[in-house]
DNA sequence: GATCGTTTTAACCGGTCGGTCAAACCTCTC
DNA sequence: GAGAGGTTTGACCGACCGGTTAAAACGATC
């Protein structure tokens, strides 16, 4: 009988996929309750408060967001390999937590009070893509913080626009596989293009 | 004495201040009524229920936003010369009315019940904004879709993740004059960089 | 100043919220 | 089988929710 995954942690996943739904505004601890199968004062044993729940969920997913990221910056290569590098595993965590970029989104989007952690979150992650994009950027609208922006931009948002688009020209789901694939092309092609505008534009300087 | 603005106004525009901290669930008829300085029987006086209101917050929004659109595509000249402009008035119109950026960010991104307004409306502004970018694009990740979602993307989350980053290097508010010419600038840039590509690609094939 | 339609208000309703608590349950040990 | 400890439950609380309503306040008209 026994489930193996304790209750605790099917709360967790719960209340993640109710932020990513509903927003931390609709975050009640009925819903996750309920979504998970268990009772509602089971949410504050095992958590304190929906506030500290949201928390944990945040954390979670930024542990592992960073970790991603940190594994990525060790791959040695060319400036431009590793621009690609970094961005692939960037995709790739997307990829597999849709509901981290939906929370993301919204919370950057609604900047409530339960703002720091994420502030703190998105800044140490600019810190560390600083680091790979510097040596190939430059300065005003050229510095590395308006490369850092777009491209999370072209990723983050393509998540969670394109379902609200629909199927593509071709009818597949945007979350398909080779839809995925598709946008990852896009993204890849995007990077170059820019690298090459800007040799291009150091050479003539 | 009389205020010129007649409350039903003011109740408008409270309730898209409210939404864009709070979200749809956050959307109150007592925040309402307290953030518009009016009793909260007010609200459903003028508007008959929150979700009324949500709508016509919304729909306020859109048919702006549309408008200065469809004025944009008007503007004659080269692909070139349109694509930059109607950038321009996309960032213009985002410019003041970031509630309103912020509001569409977590609409999408939440996914909720209250979606099918948010989807006809952007999928309307993907057919208008194709017109432009079709002439210059490509296929598969190359794709008008591809560029629309992009370029959204750069203008809408400067508005709603540079406020978030905090101060640029030059200890700007991201969202002073100055800042935002810098970040439009950025975006003519990277407009640049892939009209460049997309026609060595052309001349290649 | 009596009348009428509109605007505004306080009081109230049933329902849901976050959170608490005491009791029941379960499992293991002696 | 008697405890003991952690786990799970239903009942409950005050606060807040969307929404209604009857009455008060108001402005115009005659």
């Amino acid at each position: 009988m026994g489930e193996p995954k304790a209750k605790a942690s099917l709360i967790l996943d719960a209340a993640a996929a109710v932020l990513a739904e509903s927003g931390y505004a609709g975050l009640s601890a009925r819903a996750v309750a309920e979504r998970a199968g268990v009772n509602k004062a089971l949410v504050f044993y095992y958590w304190g408060s929906t506030k500290e729940l949201f928390e944990r969920v945040l954390e979670r997913y930024y542990t592992a967001h960073k970790a991603s990221l940190a594994e990525a910056f060790e791959r040695p290569g060319t400036d431009r390999e590793r621009f690609h590098h970094v961005i692939d595993v960037y995709l790739d965590f997307m990829e597999h937590n849709v509901a981290y970029a939906r929370i993301v989104q919204q919370q950057v989007a609604s900047r409530g009070d339960h703002l720091p952690l994420v502030e703190t979150h998105l800044r140490e992650v600019l810190a560390m893509t600083t680091k790979v994009i510097a040596p190939v950027a430059g300065t005003g609208p050229l510095a590395p913080r308006h490369f850092h922006l777009s491209l999370s931009a072209l990723v983050l948002n393509y998540f969670t626009y394109a379902p609200v688009l629909g199927p593509d020209e071709r009818g597949r789901d945007p979350l398909s596989n080779e839809a995925l694939e598709e946008r990852r092309a896009h993204v890849h092609w995007v990077i170059d293009a820019w690298l090459d505008a800007l040799a291009k534009q150091r050479a003539a300087s």
